[in-house]
Order: C-alpha cells, then structure tokens, then sequence
RNA sequence: GGUGGUAUAGCCAAGUGGUAAGGCAGAGGUCUGCAAAACCUUCAUCGUCGGUUCGAAUCCGAUUACCACCUCCA
C-alpha cells in the first residue's frame, strides 16, 4: 500500500489514484528567465523520481510540468539583455531541456507554455468575474481571497494573520487598487512597450498563479491526483491556485499536495535562492561535476528533506555510486565463466530484497531507506560473484534488479568497455607470463606502467581483469 | 509578531514505546606473491532539563539552537 504525505491534511495517506493503474500530476515548473538553479534541479528530480517509482510499480503516470513564461521577471531579463520575452523563454527553455536530459529526467507527458494558453486564462479569469470571485480594476484583475471559505487551508493560514503581514506591503500601487491586501492579481494591465495580449479588461497578461489552474485542468482535468513543487510555493501559490480553480468548478482541485524541501548552500546552511542571489546554476555545475553524481546525490535524499550541497556530499555520492557499479562489473565478469542455469535460493533471497525494497519506498518515497536495500543487492552480488561456482541465471537476475532498482532513481549503470588497445593487451599477456615464472619485479613495473594510464589490473581467481580508474 | 519544520556517531542519514538500519571516513581481519576489488568484524544511547511508563531517540511539558513560510522564489 503506497502512502504519501498530503501538505493539505499533514499526515501521510494511502494513495489512490482517480483512475485505478493511473497517476495525474502537475509539476510547477521554473520561470524560464535564466538557467535552472539546483533548486530546481531538486524539484524535478525529487518528482521525477517519484514519476520513476510509480511507474516501477507499474502505474501509467500523465506527467504534466509548466514553463512559465510571461512575468515580471521575464520582462525584465528580456529588457536587459535586448532581447522579446519569446525569445529569452526559447533560450532557456531550450538550455532547460538540455540540463534536465544530463541529469536523466524524463521528458513530461506535456510542457505547455503559458503563453500558449493565454486564451484559456481569459475566459478562466471571466469566469471568475462572472462568479463575483473576482473583479476588475484599471485593467488589472483581483480575486477576491476573503469570498472563498477554504482560503489558507493549504498552507494553514488564517487570512487575518496574512493580512498583519500583508500591512508591511501595503505602500505600493497595486495593493492601493485592491480592495483588500490579501487579494491576488489574475490579470494584470500592460505597462507601455510590455508585452501584452488583448482582453475584456485591456491589454495585459496573466498574473503568475492562474496559469497553473488553467493548465493543470486543461491537461489533466478540474481534479487529479497529485499536485507538485517546492514547499515555497505552497503560500501564496498554491493557495491560490487552489482558490481559483474550487471557486470556478466548484469541485476538489486536487487529491494529494506534494512539496520538496530546499537545496541549502554554504556553511550558513541557508536557503539557496535566485532572490537571495546565492544560487548555483545546473548549467555551470555540470563543467565540474559528473551529472549521474548529482542525480544520485539528490534523488538518494527523501523529497522532503533538505538537502545540503556540499563537495564531501557529492564525493559520498560518487564513491557509493562507484561501489554500485563495481559490484555490477564484478558479476559481469563472472558472467563469462557462468554455468546455465539459477541458483534458487539466492534468487530468492534477490526477491526478498526487492520487497523490502518496495515496502520502505512505498512508505512516502522513503529513498533512503531503499537505497539501503541498493547496497543489499550489490553485497549480496559480490559475494555471489566470488562463489567458485555460479550460475548465469542469478547473476543476470541480481544485475537486472540493481539495474531496475537504481533507474528508479535515475542512475544507469554502464556495460564494462571492452579493451581496444593492442599494446595494453599486450602488456597484459606479459604480465600474465611473467606472474607464472614469479617475476614479480616485472609483473608489478607493468601494473604500475598501466596505473599511470588509467588502467586498474585485478587478479582474481578467474585471472586477470582490468578496469578503468585512478 | 504569527505558523510550521529540524536537532541521532568524524560526515551523510534511517528509525513514532521494548535495549539505535544503511553509506562514507577510521580500526582490525580474510583473500592476494604483493596489490586491487570484495567480504567479515569493529566504531553512538539519540540538543538540554523535567515528566509519563515496567520500559522512550520514539509520548507530554519546558528550554536552547538552526531553518523555512507569512513578499518573487523549486
């Protein structure tokens, strides 16, 4: 029974799908103003590994993650850089795909663009007009938060308090247009030379949270199952994403709220962020340090949690990750003198681990704890493969669940390379000669010339093998 | 000020009542001509104080520290 945590309700619960065998879920995207931080890496990779594992358990998963790709920000960076708003959402949507495909998420069912629905938030924000939910002023449009009951459920705010905290803002412009601080912008008027569309209430463009409504309903429907993002964007995001979409259908937005904690950064541990300008892009992150290590490290840190980022932590990472892949090679190896056939009662204990593996995943993505169950596969391997005698069967089945365990945190371990150099064949053969007339000053003048070329030389009971390393 | 979260060994980190998973690092050992890889063994009483209980890291109270949200942010 898979149980997951609903940010709603603070309590895990079992997770049942609309659609039996079916997930729906809506992964916020990034603001697409400049390269994706590890922030957002996280993000995506947190739910992307939780995409991974549904569909590990054999759920088909609608995965829907927006761009957005019309505000503030967007307006400004374009201004900056001389650039049209299209123009700088191509680029980064583009350098997006790229860094997401090196850190092994897969591609969303659908990535819609906001301003590919600009209609569609028209008549949403109509609509909410029309209801009395929301109205216009000066060519913006608010919507009116105090109207709707549950406003704050999802965050556990009480409008009051907000509007304490709310008072510390009250000087700009917009806020004097609202009836009341807590309400939010649907629409909001162009200023001149902005880009802008036209509308019942003048030229403009969508305020940041009504894209969500308007593309989650319209790819998944007025309810689905799961609804993603950092936990900063439970308030106000969320919330009002929420407010919108109930008070348009009048029905339950969404089952399940799922939120990741934060990337932290430094000795200070804190919050890394655009905002606080301390951020780390992806994009200049992968010059140094190997993607799969990054995938690893995150998607092995349970969702919730935060994670600090930090060199000892990612060269933890590489080596357990080099453990893993060792443990694969060293049952490849022996994979060439294999007898046909299984060992039934290794299989079976493979089998055992794989359940525990199952359980403690099931249990909110409990990574960690699967992860350890990871290690149990790739020491029950390397003890199988030191067996003077073993079975193809099982050790292509422990390969195959390793293989399988870790694709759900999107690491693929590699086929060991086949040696392509004569000369190093060569020394190798002299090696092996020279070790049975016990030249041992020569044998080890050639692993150490080997060394020096990235060659590792094992003698194993089956003879000797090489790998690549330092 | 309001709300929420976290505090477990040198590091990362599981664990919601019964005598502390796992990984990294460290120590010892097996294997090896020596190595490497692997395997085995070993390494903590759970921020502080008090309470409940036969028994608490786990429940309650207090306290300290750190973090986050209340404003754009994954």
């Amino acid at each position: 029974m898979l149980k997951v945590f609903n940010t709603m309700t603070r309590q895990k619960e079992t997770f049942e799908p609309m659609t039996p065998g079916v997930v729906t879920m809506y992964v916020c995207g990034p603001t697409v103003y400049n390269y994706i931080h590890i922030g957002n890496a996280r993000s995506a990779i947190a739910f992307d590994t939780i995409r991974r594992y549904f569909e590990y358990r054999g759920f088909k998963v609608k995965y829907v993650s927006n761009f957005t790709d019309v505000d503030d920000k967007m307006i400004k960076q374009a201004k900056k850089l001389g650039i049209t708003v299209p123009e700088l959402g191509d680029r980064f949507i583009k350098a997006f795909k790229e860094d997401t495909a090196a850190l092994n998420i897969e591609p969303a069912t659908v990535n819609p663009r906001a301003t590919e629905h600009i209609n569609e938030i028209i008549e949403f924000v109509q609509d909410l007009i029309d209801k009395d939910y929301a109205y216009p002023v000066d060519g913006d449009v608010y919507y009116r938060a105090h109207k709707f009951a549950h406003y704050g459920e999802l965050s556990h705010l009480k409008l009051d308090d907000l509007e304490e905290g709310a008072s510390q803002h009250t000087a700009d412009e917009e806020t004097a247009r609202k009836e009341d601080p807590v309400d939010f912008a649907l629409w909001k008027g162009a200023k001149p030379g902005e880009i802008s569309w036209p509308s019942p209430w003048g030229a403009g463009r969508p305020g940041w949270h009504i894209e969500c409504s308007v593309m989650s309903t319209h790819y998944l429907g007025d309810t689905f199952d799961i609804h993603a993002g950092g936990e900063d964007l439970v308030f106000p995001h969320h919330e009002n994403e929420i407010a919108q979409s109930e008070a348009k259908t009048g029905k339950t937005f969404v089952h399940y709220w799922l939120h990741n904690g934060f990337v932290t950064v430094g000795d200070e541990n804190e919050k890394m962020s655009k905002s606080l300008g301390n951020f780390v892009t992806v994009h200049d992150i992968l010059k140094t340090v190997d993607a799969q290590t990054l995938r690893f490290f995150m998607a092995t840190t349970q969702y919730r949690r935060p994670i600090q980022y930090s060199q000892r932590n990612l060269d933890t990472a590489a080596r357990n990750l080099e453990r893993l892949q060792t443990a694969y090679d060293n049952m490849g190896y022996r994979l060439k003198d294999a007898e046909g056939g299984h060992d039934p009662k290794t299989d079976q204990e493979v089998r055992q681990i794989v359940a525990n593996y199952m359980d403690v995943m099931d249990d909110d993505f409990n990574v960690q704890n699967g992860v350890a169950e990871v290690y149990e596969v790739a020491r029950l391997g390397n003890v199988y493969a030191e067996r003077p005698v073993v079975f193809a069967g099982t050790l292509s089945f422990i390969r195959k669940t390793l293989t399988d365990l870790l694709s759900v945190f999107g690491v693929e371990l590699q086929e060991a390379a086949e040696l392509a150099d004569q000369d190093i064949e060569d020394l190798i053969a002299e090696r092996i000669a020279a070790r049975k007339n016990k030249d041992f000053l020569r044998s080890d003048e050639i692993r150490e010339q080997l060394k020096n070329q990235g060659i590792i030389l094992e003698d194993t009971p089956q003879g000797t093998r090489w790998r690549k390393g330092n």
